[in-house]
DNA sequence: GCACTATTATGACAGCTGTCATAGAAAGCC
DNA sequence: GGCTTTCTATGACAGCTGTCATAATAGTGC
């Protein structure tokens, strides 16, 4: 999670997801994501000719990649995958950051939402967007497992949903009480939609 | 929902609110608020001598408790009670504000929580405050419905977890569909926890 | 009438915001 | 070499932010 190598753009779209997912889009100044990125002050102007909002939208769209293809390795890590296990390795996810980081940090794509949905049309789609990325191959994997396509895409929605009000939750309370609460209740729902074995 | 008979202050509490949950706590300016509640600008420190900080965490405060209330007039007006008619009607009341201000405005609850959590103490407090005194009745509720202590609190954080997230979603997508479909899958996993009648 | 408090008015303050114009450096290419 | 494109540097800009000091006003009790 720590600055790459990468080209100087990359560094500061990745800079800029940070920090929006810890202070918020409003809060994020453009100074501060350059300062965090080590990257030229100059280069702004240049990589995003679109301002502020272009980097914000590039930030939640590289978010809702990176959850999009953690999916895929949750899997992977799996043995016999269930949907509950799914949901739990994506919940755990972030009991692991929490851990680490104190609760610090939360999703960057509802933050962009919550700032930027009813003031930039761009970035309202840019959301929905990574909300897709992500919630896609949730989708996917459900129906790989023998629940049936129209309710893999619901189940995908109510688990993203639980999820991320459970990190406000969680964040609010400096616990990880909500998100463990989540994914036991969550359960036997899920893996009782099952209708074969994947 | 209009601006009311009350004093400045609450009015000034109220209007807070009301811009925070539209445009985030960042975008929020105290000059927005004033104005919004038409209220005098002098007053402003005399109010709230605690600043920007403080106007926010009474706001929060307010959103709370006003949730919390509604959990009982939801309840009044079911004839007979359910764990998914409670949770139908508190999606509802979204789904039927979507529908009058066009996905405008989500909770202040949670944009206090991605804007202040990691950089305002005193607020990420308010916001669990609000959350708990949000959470009580729904949990009191489920109680009085046959669903055992133990699991009325647990089921209480999920189904405001799940509302909160389906919120964002709602919004980014501009469609209720987050908000029905939770409704829709959640619904069988609430009325199964209720061990023996209300 | 007075005194006291609660409320409002006004203007100024430093600090930060995103944006832009201009200039300069670097790198690749012919 | 020279030329072109890509990238970086720097500083300035107007606009807005939350906060505060000061003063005037209104209301209330006596």
């Amino acid at each position: 999670m720590t600055v790459s190598e990468r080209g100087p753009r990359e560094r500061m779209v990745f800079s800029a997801a940070q920090l929006i997912r810890r202070d918020g889009v409003g809060a994020t100044g453009l100074r501060d994501v350059v300062a965090h990125a080590g990257a030229p002050r100059g280069s702004l102007g240049h990589y995003f000719p679109g301002g502020k909002e272009q980097l914000v939208n590039e930030a939640v769209g590289w978010a809702g990649r990176y959850a999009g293809d953690r999916v895929a390795r949750f899997l992977e890590e799996m043995r016999e995958p269930t949907p509950s296990g799914l949901f739990a390795a994506m919940v755990r996810q972030w009991t692991d950051e929490f851990r680490g980081d104190g609760f610090a940090s939360g999703c960057p794509v509802a933050a962009a939402t919550v700032d930027c949905t009813s003031s930039a049309e761009s970035t309202r789609a840019a959301v929905a967007d990574a909300f897709a990325c992500w919630s896609r191959p949730v989708s996917r994997a459900l129906s790989a497992m023998g629940v049936p396509e129209a309710r893999a895409a619901s189940l995908a929605t109510l688990m993203i949903s639980t999820l991320e009000g459970a990190i406000l939750i969680a964040r609010s309370e400096q616990d990880s009480r909500a998100l463990t609460t989540v994914v036991r209740e969550l359960a036997p729902l899920l893996d009782g939609a099952r209708t074969r074995d994947g």
